[in-house]
DNA sequence: ACTGATTAGCTTAGCGCTAAGATAATCAGG
DNA sequence: CCTGATTATCTTAGCGCTAAGCTAATCAGT
């Protein structure tokens, strides 16, 4: 079987044999993967109340350990999304109950983004089968190659000086 | 150096012993570097007047071979968004003189979107800087460890039956 | 202390997309 | 031929995000 990606590239080197179409194989494959896992990691969180930007200030909240506390510019520097973007996260998972801001008193410009006991419980419970879902997206790879595909997801990381700020 | 989902995964490991995050090495690592290569393609783009939309069904017509004409309904099979986001690119396309709709006159429910002259000299013009682009992104990678990436990612995507229609 | 630059976060118009429903043409069975 | 189901596309309200500008607090140099 050919994926969608191996037939664009044939359809270039027929149309367009003075160019070498290769970059395509890796970059096609790979946005066309996460558009693929976008939707159902969307439709995966939807069954748990949550929309997936949602979910990613839960995770990195949680993991970040107790107090279960950071301000919205430690979410900036981890998360490719604007500052607005933040702003309005925060704004519905407050309404929702899963977070609560707090003005910091030393850095009174500082907001501290906290999880509820609520929103602590709700990524406690979503995540390991979130794992679950991520796993079975995953099963057509052995371990071995899981393992080299993540060492060469992380080669490229690393060449784009992506440390998640600092 | 780490990248920004090794620090993630070993705060999961301290966070939550009990759970083994492995898969967000892979699914993690791909996301995150499909929304850095969004960025960068949408900005390389808008040096060329397009939007990644625009782009991708300037590309579609293109490789499909003389006379670059494809129905709406054959975009949608190998597109991954819905059929009003078709309608509208296509809106905006024909408003900048990229595309035509022609009714089909043998089936009239159907449209075929064709390349004018104009969106052809774009597409040709601009496809290979948009490959030399890519390539510029990959260029950590060495050609033995891009074919393999590309081989496990190919992997996956026929592990979903993604034949792009067909 | 004062002043200008910087930092932190909020606001909002606009964008592309989705989801759900609508319209219109074609097909399939009796 | 009808009639109901299907197919192809368009329409539109609403969503999350971006980009650009804003407010307010803090810092750095004099």
């Amino acid at each position: 079987m050919t994926d969608a990606v191996a037939v664009a590239l044939e359809q270039w080197r027929r149309e367009r044999p003075d160019l070498d179409p290769w970059p395509i194989g890796v970059v096609g494959r790979i946005m066309r993967i996460s558009r693929m896992w976008d939707k159902e990691i969307k439709s995966f969180l939807a069954g748990h109340g949550l929309e997936p930007g949602e979910f990613d200030v839960l995770s990195t909240l949680r993991r970040s350990g107790a107090p279960y506390e950071l301000t919205a510019g430690a979410f900036l520097r981890t998360s490719l999304v604007t500052t607005g973007a933040i702003t309005l996260r925060v704004d519905r998972m407050q309404d929702k109950g899963l977070v609560t801001r707090i003005r910091d008193g030393d850095d009174r410009r500082s907001v501290r983004i906290r999880l509820t006991d609520h929103g602590l419980e709700v990524i406690d419970r979503v995540l390991p089968l979130h794992l679950d879902n991520e796993a079975r997206l995953l099963q057509a790879l052995d371990p071995e190659a899981r393992a080299q595909l993540s060492a060469m997801l992380s080669t490229l990381l690393e060449s784009y000086g992506d440390t998640g700020g600092q």
